[in-house]
DNA sequence: TCCCTCTACTTACACGGTTCAGTAACGTGA
DNA sequence: TCACGTTACTGAACCGTGTAAGTAGAGGGA
């Protein structure tokens, strides 16, 4: 059993009172660079550390960032992206040896539920809001309890919180141009959940550019971003009368079990059919064919949310954040459409 | 920008003392029923929550615990087994309004790093630690540091601390005999890194069924657990000279890539292969044919490793816990072999 | 010599909750 | 009437940091 040291005891040793100590492990003015040095010196070799609860009590600052994910169990941890959102916003952390509070929950009422009891008990200095929904009453909550958050979603909704997203409609944009050059004018997509924002915008892109390209065809089916109900979307498409050429699945794991359909139904991917997978990930790269991609570099944007949210707890003014735009990654599940 | 309640506060409005008014809050004798009651609707009316600092700080104790995944950049997050586990230590946590703190770190060095840091902090009151290896230091470091904690893995290896595991050995036998039973003699493994206490157990196992039942040949391949090198592995095993007719998989995104190598090299599935995969996700059923697999329940699993670590901090003595076998489901991907 | 400034500290208090040691007020039994 | 116990509180100390305010001593200029 380790024993923990406190200010006091360096003091002691130093033969300094309690204050002194304080001002030299915080490089505050206020004593001589001899007495810092041995102060240091004494507090490393104690294995001192902060005691968070004394700080945090003292400075009014918990040390700790929130993020709650609500999601229902039977969807949980299919996709990717959370842990490579998570690893991001902790390389970032831990560089500033803040602490990451995490829970799940299975919907946003036990969510703002959460940050309501987080909030009151002083447990975090702020919030990743996640999933951002079109009118989503979190970014209220949060705005009305003056709890400093960045929306990872947007843009549009996130209010005056900041808000990091990529530019989901130039990446349709991109993808629908990219499979209309190849020939495909019969193409579908399989969409997330309606409520969530990036669904939406996604689905207003989809449409525009459709329409200006003059598309035979270009129709939506909404899913819960569930594999099943990803798979069953594909079976309705394919089995449909003017039946798609190409289909783009909003995430990986849809995009996969729509392939597996399509083998299922022997339609030939790509042959008599493409596919598209939002955000990449191993899975798409192993399955046969290998899938073509919107990539982003996931971790790298939650980096991005992290810094900007400390920012903001250091009284910086931040403002929102664009990332750099998808990039389409052409692999083996995309080819010109049958003759 | 709601205002936080203090103590204090309640007394003053209640023309009480703070040490009257915490007797009330507490439940703890001293103070009159009617003084009690007067406190408590006061309490709830101002919104009032203890603040976690000035309780941690004067109660020892953080009221957070925490764990850390040590996990390479490619690996994350292609596992929906974490996920899981989340949930089920969250749903318990919940409950006791206990804090998850989380961490995302490279190796079991940065690991350990961690932990001697929240300890240090005195950040968390216990550690879930996963992904047990044998001969793990980071037993030996929480055992050092005194800091409470439940080991999910084992069973062996974990020292003094409590383990939670499900029983690997006999649901390896219970695999490789309903294989054998239906007539495959050659039968081969796909395993996890060979350093996981859990590798090294069900190898074990493999070893001694496949002795027992005297098949003619039992290969393992050592992997890291992504879906690269379970695809790799499935195209050397099924271009030896001796190919196998039935592979079980360390995890489900490996026996899913696994299962589209087959299809790539033309290998019927189960026709001329039988595929099995330990632990289920909704990605085994959506692909074709659906995959045979061992099932468990992992959110109860982790709550049961929650459920024990808050015994634990509550002083009692809590011992090790075998949670019940994995299940076996058969599906599509399994039958007799090729005549 | 006196006064002022600067350095290098010390002292004291605040943060918000818990808890221990009193202490009035009241009832009770002899 | 007094000793005694119980009830229902109050006051103060404590947990470990951070920091504002105060202070001794040195040094310098007039």
């Amino acid at each position: 059993m380790t024993k923990r040291a406190t200010i006091a005891d360096i003091a002691e040793r130093a033969g300094l009172s309690k204050g002194a100590v304080s001002y030299a492990l915080n490089g505050q003015p206020g004593v001589s660079e001899a007495t810092r040095q041995r102060v240091l010196k004494l507090a490393a070799e104690m294995g001192w550390r902060p005691n968070s609860a004394a700080r945090a009590l003292s400075a009014s600052r918990a040390g700790a960032l929130g993020l709650v994910m609500a999601r229902s169990t039977s969807l949980l941890g299919v996709e990717p992206f959370f842990m490579k959102l998570l690893s991001g916003i902790e390389n970032t952390l831990a560089a500033r040896s803040t602490a990451l509070l995490l829970q799940v929950v299975p919907d946003h009422d036990a969510e703002v539920e959460a940050y309501r009891r987080w909030f009151a008990e002083r447990r975090v200095d702020g919030i990743f809001l996640i999933d951002l929904h079109v009118e989503d009453k979190r970014v209220l909550v949060l705005e009305e309890l003056g709890l400093p958050a960045v929306v990872i979603g947007g843009p549009g909704h996130h209010g005056r919180l900041p808000g990091v997203w990529s530019d989901d409609a130039s990446a349709m944009a991109m993808v629908v141009e990219y499979l209309a050059a190849l020939g495909h004018q019969r193409v579908a997509r399989v969409a997330g959940p309606s409520g969530l924002l990036h669904t939406e915008l996604r689905g207003q892109a989809f449409a525009d550019v459709a329409d200006r390209l003059e598309l035979a065809s270009a129709v939506t089916v909404a899913t819960d971003y569930s594999p099943e109900q990803g798979a069953q979307a594909t079976r309705r498409l394919l089995s449909g009368s003017a039946r798609p050429t190409a289909v783009i699945y909003d995430n990986d794991v849809m995009a996969v079990a729509g392939t597996s359909v399509a083998h299922e139904m022997g339609v030939d991917v790509p042959g008599a059919l493409s596919i598209v997978a939002w955000d990449d990930s191993v899975l798409c790269e192993i399955v046969h064919p290998p899938l073509t991609v919107l990539s982003r570099d996931i971790i790298a944007y939650g980096a991005r949310a992290a810094e900007r949210l400390l920012a903001m707890l250091d009284g910086e003014d931040v403002g929102d954040f664009e990332d750099a735009m998808p990039r389409l990654i052409a692999r083996g599940s995309t080819a010109r459409p049958p003759a």
